[in-house]
DNA sequence: TCAGCTAAGTCTTGAAACAAGACTGAGTCA
DNA sequence: TGACTCAGTCTTGTTTCAAGACTTAGCTGA
């Protein structure tokens, strides 16, 4: 099976993998909700190889997770920045985030602390169940055909 | 700069993407969750090429995700189950899936519907704050650097 | 006892993707 | 004029991948 024939089947998480789902894709997007937004930005911060990362930028905004806009002209030089669609993937952004932080952090803790503005307190991001608020657990959870199944 | 380098990283993205950012590993654990087990159960499932599964399973294995359990002797046969370590990664996938479901279900609606066992209600994931309970968006965080910074 | 079967891989071959870094082009600045 | 900036494109050699044939160890039925 080839990348592209993945987006074609009718589950969710393979259609999200074949969008974002590989490993410079996701390093691209952690520069981006850090505020990155320019060409050689993302180039020297990730180290990436400038072709890869022409395709990987071009293939994001393709699939409307970021956009391109011009942010002068003279000369015309464009700035990629999230779109109301790719700042939705925060949440996966954080929840690998968080595991990382669980299982690879070195005995002085996480390499980075967040902090939720809303509440002022430094935290840790908890799934919750959209119905009744309570944390998800992979046992808790059925799963069957909906009604997009083929 | 090459893949095994970005584990040295200290960014817990960084060192999570290095365990499972890739393609068929994420497909590799939607599996898992959903219980299936064994080597050619994956491979008939997936479509993936035996080679690429047998190293992503190692990697899986080498890294605590997976664990390889004999389930028979004569002959010998392994299984791969899901670790503790494994199970936690259920928010990430979650997300993804319903990053899917949000932005490229049909007119029909998901292709699949999940039931909180719990509180019995079809539910979607929602990413919260640890301290105050709230739903938490990139705009509201902020990011600093950590006792384990480099 | 011998052919066929199952599960879990390994091997081979040609195609695609990647890393590193040189090069390009449009415009600015001194 | 020459150096510099930004956003790419191009080239070359290496690595990974897809597809599927082959292997190994033991079981099963005739």
């Amino acid at each position: 099976m080839r990348w592209n024939e993945l987006s074609d089947e009718t589950c969710s998480l393979a259609r999200t993998v074949a969008v974002i789902g590989d490993r410079w894709t996701l390093m691209v997007l952690r520069e981006a909700f850090l505020k990155v937004r320019r060409f050689d930005d993302f180039q020297s911060r990730l180290g990436i190889a400038r072709r890869v990362l022409t395709e990987r930028l071009s293939h994001l905004v393709e699939h409307g997770v970021l956009e391109k806009q011009a942010y002068q002209t003279r000369p015309l030089r464009h700035e990629y920045r999230l779109t109301a669609k790719g700042r939705d993937l925060y949440p996966a952004l954080l929840s690998l985030v968080h595991w990382g932080d669980r299982h690879y952090a070195g005995a002085d803790g996480p390499p980075v602390v967040h902090t939720h503005i809303s509440c002022g307190h430094e935290f840790h991001s908890v799934l919750t169940c959209s119905e009744c608020g309570e944390p998800v657990e992979a046992r808790a959870v059925t799963v069957r055909p909906g009604p997009g199944a083929g």
